[in-house]
Order: C-alpha cells, then sequence, then structure tokens
DNA sequence: CTGGGGAAGGGGCCC
DNA sequence: GGGGCCCCTTCCCCA
C-alpha cells in the first residue's frame, strides 16, 4: 500500500491550477461509483479521503475483485493480470515497506483512521496529520490538539514546525538549479530536473529499451506494457495507463451521464 | 483525437 | 527535527 496514498487529505487546496476540475465534477466523476459521493470514498480499512480526489476515478465496482488478491496499491489489482509483461508485479519492484502488516496493524493502529503504524512513533506523527488544515480538528491529537503554525505566504497552517517548514519551501524554492537558475522546494525536485540537462536516465523499463528520468514516469510506462491498464472507465469498462486519459475519455463523451 | 513521454508539485513516511 | 525518498497526480507537448 503506497503509504502517501493512504493518508493524503489535502486535496482542496493542493494545486490552484485544478481549479477547473475542482470547480467542474462533470465527466469526471461519472466513473466513480453510485452511491460513492466524490467527497467521501470509502478506503482501505474504512479509511475515508475527503475533499475531492481525483486520484478516485478507478471504479472498483467495475472490476469486481475478490477480497483475497485485492491490490491496495492501486485502482485496479493487476497482479493476476500480468500475462503481457506483468508490470504489476514490475512496477513493485524495490518497494518493500507494503503493506503494513497485521500484527502493526494491532499494535500501533491510529484510533481516528485506523491506520496502522509500525511503531509508536510512527503512530504518534501519524496522528497529528490529523489536525490543521485537513481540517479533522482532533483533540486527542497532539498536545495542542489544534494548528499552531501558520504559513505567512498562504493561508495554510500545521501542527509541527516541520511540516510548517517543509511547506515554506514551496514558497521560498531554496533549490536553485545552477544551470538555468529555476528553484524548486525540495532538493531532489531539483536533482530529478538536473537530470533534464545531463540526460541521465536512471529507470529503464525491464520491457523495453527505454529508460526515464524519473521513476514515476516509468511507473506509467510500465502501464503501456499491460494490456489491462490501472484506470477504468465505469461506463465501458475501457482501461487507461493514466488517469489523465481516462478523464478525456470521460470528457470526450463515453460518459454522458455524468 | 488519442496515447504516451517529460517535467514538475507536494504530502507522508522512514531513517 | 531534518534529509531523503516514497508515492500520486497533474499539465504540457508531441507523435
Amino acid at each position: 500500500m503506497p503509504r502517501s496514498f493512504l493518508v493524503k487529505k489535502y486535496f482542496s487546496n493542493k494545486k490552484p491550477k485544478y481549479s477547473e476540475l475542482e470547480s467542474q465534477n462533470g465527466p469526471l466523476f461519472a466513473v466513480v461509483p453510485e452511491g460513492y459521493p466524490p467527497a467521501e470514498l470509502p478506503m482501505e480499512g474504512g479509511l475515508v479521503l475527503t475533499g475531492y480526489s481525483a486520484g478516485l476515478v478507478w471504479n472498483r465496482e467495475a472490476v469486481p475483485v475478490s477480497p483475497a488478491t485485492a491490490s491496495p496499491a492501486g485502482p485496479l489489482d493487476l497482479s493476476s493480470q500480468s500475462s503481457s509483461g506483468g508490470s504489476s508485479a514490475d512496477e513493485d519492484e524495490g518497494r518493500t515497506s507494503d503493506p503494513p502488516s497485521p500484527e502493526h496493524a494491532d499494535r500501533f493502529q491510529c484510533a481516528h483512521c485506523g491506520k496502522a503504524c509500525s511503531s509508536p512513533s510512527a503512530l504518534s506523527r501519524h496522528q497529528l496529520t490529523h489536525c490543521g488544515s485537513a481540517g479533522a480538528a482532533l483533540s486527542a491529537a497532539g498536545p495542542a490538539g489544534r494548528s499552531a503554525f501558520h504559513c505567512k505566504h498562504c493561508p495554510k497552517e500545521y501542527t509541527s514546525l516541520g511540516a510548517l517548514k517543509m511547506h515554506i519551501r514551496s514558497h521560498t524554492l531554496p533549490c536553485v538549479c545552477t544551470t538555468c537558475g529555476k528553484a524548486f522546494s525540495r532538493p531532489w525536485l531539483l536533482r530529478g530536473h538536473i537530470r533534464t540537462h545531463t540526460g541521465e536516465r536512471p529507470f529503464s523499463c525491464p520491457h523495453c529499451s527505454r529508460a526515464f528520468a524519473d521513476r514515476s514516469n516509468l511507473r506509467a510506462h510500465l502501464q503501456t506494457h499491460s494490456e489491462v491498464k490501472k484506470y477504468q472507465c465505469a461506463t465501458c469498462s475501457r482501461t487507461f495507463s493514466r488517469m489523465s486519459l481516462l478523464h478525456k475519455h470521460g470528457v470526450s463523451g463515453c460518459c454522458p451521464s455524468a
């Protein structure tokens, strides 16, 4: 289970550019199963994602997945659909931290969302995420119980100074490319950018000769080797390698009954 | 028009 | 607490 996907919460104000998606639910939501309002979809372990999440367009009903084989890591379970190249297995190469073990789930489980943590400290840190801009106002989370650190550049607020500092980087952009001067919030974003100058492509596709500078792009590419792709249209069951393609598909009229 | 690649943003978790 | 890395997601552009 992808860690960040489980616990991501701040959909509503993540990217200003996505305002059009937030303002018009249109075709995109045509693929959300009925009974699952876009703003509240049940997730693994009783998790509920609040707010708009463009990442939830896949249809779990359209592709019945048995509990035994259900992949918590992705929209569709591809673990048994790897005949054309086993993209799922390849995608998971190098990922060793997922999913959390059941015994850990019993030992360090978040009382608010049910998330299992590997240690008490991890649980403590996780519980802090329930406070603040997520609007989850949990009195039991953290000593303050409410956001205490406000960003001076935007309305966001955080429960820890570390989280605030991390966020402020997105405003100050301290990582500057010495080649072109472009600035980034994170060192690894800069490193990824530098690859665009050097041409370095450390992520190779095991099925073809292509290589990529970014792991996520390789992951997307691996979908193209799979017959059954990750994102599925609820209306026609056609699958797509990228959510953006599914979105386009919906916009183009396959799902007019949005 | 569609599918795919490139580049980038940002939150969360682990060490 | 901070750095590094994880992941997902998006936009833009091109074939």
